[in-house]
DNA sequence: TTCAAAAATTAGGTTAGGCTAAAATTATTA
DNA sequence: TAATAATTTTAGCCTAACCTAATTTTTGAA
């Protein structure tokens, strides 16, 4: 079966990439696929942090070697940093997909997702993948799922 | 519907507890509830860091209301404290019998669970809840997605 | 082409949550 | 009961990741 569950987090330097980290390189990515660059500006404005922050981040990830960065000028990402945005954005949608499938709200799916992106291991997300899968082609055990998970949430005093 | 799916994690009185502090009050719980007691010793023990630390975090817990500390006497939980505790325990629970479910590693799933246990919505832990329900009596189904989970698993390089 | 606005950087500060080493207190045992 | 061991606390330090204010560099419009 092709696009297999793969969804390693850690560089082949043993280079240790924190969620703030991955974070960034997910955005940078982002904007990178978007717009065709990424500025500190942007960067900060997409993620509600100051550009100073950005600044030093960027610094940072250019020391550990997840991307080069010129001085008032720009940067890439470099294949490891690449490596670790695509693997971070694919469990952001894995994610995302299946909370959205199963009706959870909105903010609630983007807080959540944003929560746990980074701490789930491959075999985790495999099963929610499959899960999403699963779910996704065979309604009637959706619809029974979420009536559930409906009623048992109606029963407490919700938290957001 | 009985037993609810609540999961509250923020305090009436405003105080936000952090990841750190529910991890503490959460150990705390676990220790009175099998020893009787909570000593500094005994939760450096379990969580893995120093006593220093420990005793910081129990001065802030104090100070911010969770459990009532005398020095170098002992602890209890407020019950405010106590009702984070269990909470979050309750969340540890739901998660920890999904994955255990669904066949990921022990040391996975205890990672994973540590990792997500403290982002988690109301809604999304209770589709997780319906979801466990639902597979703990539908073998068939169960099959199914743990079979779809591994191929697409195996698939890749894995992770830890 | 100059100069004001925008963008980026630097400098210096904060907070959470860790640490070690040393001091204080409590508990235990000879 | 006195000395040693265990526990707890204090003091002082560190790092990650944020912040604001000030400065430097680049850009774009008159």
């Amino acid at each position: 079966m092709p696009g297999g569950c793969y969804a390693q987090q850690m560089t082949k330097s043993g280079n240790r990439s924190t969620s703030a980290a991955e974070d960034y390189l997910e955005r940078i990515q982002e904007l990178i696929d978007t717009k065709g660059y990424a500025r500190v500006v942007d960067i900060a404005g997409s993620l509600g942090i100051s550009q100073a922050s950005v600044t030093n981040m960027v610094k940072r990830l250019d020391a550990e070697g997840f991307l080069h960065h010129e001085k008032y000028r720009g940067l890439v990402l470099t294949s490891e940093g690449e490596q670790i945005a695509r693997a971070i954005s694919r469990r952001h949608r894995i994610l995302t997909d299946f909370f959205q499938l199963m009706e959870v709200s909105p903010a609630e799916v983007e807080r959540d997702v944003e929560g746990m992106e980074h701490h789930l291991s491959s075999a985790s997300l495999c099963v929610i993948e499959a899960l999403y899968k699963e779910l996704s082609e065979n309604r009637q055990l959706l619809e029974k799922i979420k009536s559930s998970a409906a009623s048992s949430l109606g029963s407490s005093l919700g938290k957001e």
